[in-house]
DNA sequence: TTTCCTGCAAATAATTTGCAGAACT
DNA sequence: AGTTCTGCAAATTATTTGCAGGAAA
């Protein structure tokens, strides 16, 4: 896909629909194809982190032919215009989800569950992370991992 | 190595040295070798991240037989024991360094640099993850996503 | 009718595993 | 002696890429 000026993002998605993506990725010469209405379809259906493989096999159940490289490619233009957020949990396989600016994330080390959390925690850390680093970062750009309470409470040891 | 109750971890690891490490290991039943040794000083000597390629290379500056395999080995064991941390920073490898209270990361979505910060920035919200969700993690655990100061600067487009 | 997008096959990259022998304690 | 560790080679897993045809605009 071609890109001309600076002003590349489609940022966030909360609120949005299908077709106004589509109709966004149209505007900057991308084209609306089966694969990625399906794809965008998994990815509104159900917030939770999918790898691409769980991805990809829910587009399957409508196209059983969309290729696996098609969702990545599909999950990187996504992912490069900020609406699909991308988790690299480590262990497994990375995980994509819709970008909202409603919440971050925790993630267990230990059993891989995740917990969303509101975006109000993170607001004073995203602030000064912007006014000192220059680093702009969503709510939904904070993944943290560490030991969720579950796993804390009968003291499983790691791994095995 | 054999493992037995739950207490299971020698934990951070700010103010220890070489061979308090391996002391620890050798208690549980683990044995002080060269590899070890060696790994451990490499971690040690600098405690930027480095995936695991980078850290044999080190080891095998001065013994060159070492495995890749005995790195992975040696750094999963230690990560366990909560001594190295892992960083999942996407694109490239895992990276490990020394686990220590000192610093989360920012990285960005777009050039893939990654910047360190200090955990005092993380430590409110951490408590409040805490107390709140019970879900426990320490600054490092922090990796922070987005776009970095340059990136936003030259409103550079993506990936390319 | 041009350019984007896709499937397919093959390549890469990172990490893991099985096994037999060597090295700790 | 009895395990734990290690090197080596092969297997896995996740992801990427090249290419030629097919499909949107």
């Amino acid at each position: 896909m071609v890109r001309h000026g600076p002003p590349d993002a489609l940022t966030p998605a909360d609120g949005r629909t299908i077709d106004d993506v589509l109709a966004g990725l149209r505007e900057r010469g991308g084209r609306t194809t089966l694969a990625r209405r399906l794809l965008l379809g998994a990815l509104f259906r159900d917030r939770r982190h999918r790898s691409a493989e769980e991805l990809a096999a829910e587009v399957r159940d409508q196209a059983p032919d969309v290729n696996i490289s098609t969702i990545y490619r599909n999950l990187d233009e996504l992912a490069r215009l900020g609406l699909v957020s991308r988790s690299y949990l480590g262990g497994r396989p990375v995980t994509y989800h819709l970008a909202s600016a409603s919440h971050g994330h925790l993630v267990c080390d230990q059993c891989g569950s995740t917990t969303e959390v509101p975006a109000e925690l993170f607001r004073d850390v995203a602030r000064r992370l912007a006014a000192e680093y220059g680093h702009t970062a969503g709510p939904h750009q904070f993944c943290i991992t560490g030991r969720c309470a579950h796993c804390q409470a009968n003291g499983t040891s790691p791994v095995t």
